[in-house]
DNA sequence: AAGTAAATAATTGTGTACAATAAGATTGTG
DNA sequence: CACAATCTTATTGTACACAATTATTTACTT
């Protein structure tokens, strides 16, 4: 029989793997993205806006399951960067508005050529990676219920 | 014909639901961890060293995927904690041996039960989950011929 | 044996992450 | 209207994570 010690194996857990893949992926994003200039996480602050233009740090921070602390000191330094503007809304002054800039949508260009250099650093077949894309989404879905 | 942009938007990324999924279960082991007085990084140190009782901080370093940078203050965290020990190996005053502690053992019995109280939070069926875990080696061994 | 290169851990600096809390605006209720 | 509850962002404190650098020890080379 298996002794009660086996489920805190390292090998034998699913978070682990889930764990490195992601910060091993992200570490390799770093240096394309230090061409452009962001780090990861700004990397997806402005996928969002490239494709929405512009919406609140709520929804923002919905769409990216992050939260305040970390979404109010990054999109500082991303107005900083001249690459976004804040607005408090005027129906509603508790809520901000992100905008994407004239200079934020200009690096759109540039952000284009990451996803080709990242092609083929994972390993996987077209088929592999739709696969796995589904089965995180299915587990993201299954937490989202937990809450 | 798809759009040059179609490539970088969120939905259509790879890395995107890994990071989520990634960072999401980790801050969904944080309870159950607490409750034993252990970050998730903690943890999987432990892990190490519950199946190993020894090894030099470079050797966990490459189990873990972690650096110095990271794993160093860690470290001196669980010494101060008592829960291992560190000492200079002798004949090689450079690597640093990293020893389970008997308090550090003796946590290995709180810790059986925190796989129990993180099952079922994934939501996949056993051979989901076995599916995933292969791709994600599978990346991650990609990923190691890379460097 | 001397001096250089390599290995190993520690340190420094920057950038997330998130829980907990605070501050301010809006909404709902008596 | 008053005022409590809620919503939204901002702040604080703790803990990674890693690149780059430093310091120390060991190995190598001549």
């Amino acid at each position: 029989m298996t002794d009660k010690y086996e489920q805190i194996k390292l090998e034998n857990q699913l978070c682990f793997p889930l764990y490195v893949c992601a910060k091993e992926i992200v570490r390799l994003y770093r240096k394309p993205l230090e061409n452009i200039g962001l780090t990861y996480t700004q990397y997806i602050v402005m996928m969002v806006l490239w494709e929405k233009e512009t919406l609140t740090e709520g929804e923002l921070g919905e769409a990216l399951y992050l939260d305040s602390g970390t979404l109010t000191p990054l999109l500082k330094k991303l107005e900083n960067e001249g690459l976004i503007k804040k607005e408090r809304l005027k129906s509603n002054e508790r809520k901000v508005q992100i905008i994407l800039s004239e200079k934020g949508r200009e690096m759109k260009e540039e952000a284009v050529k990451v996803p080709d250099v990242m092609d083929g650093c994972v390993g996987l077949c077209p088929e592999e990676g739709a696969q796995l894309k589904k089965l995180l989404e299915k587990i993201i879905d299954h937490m989202r219920e937990l809450v």
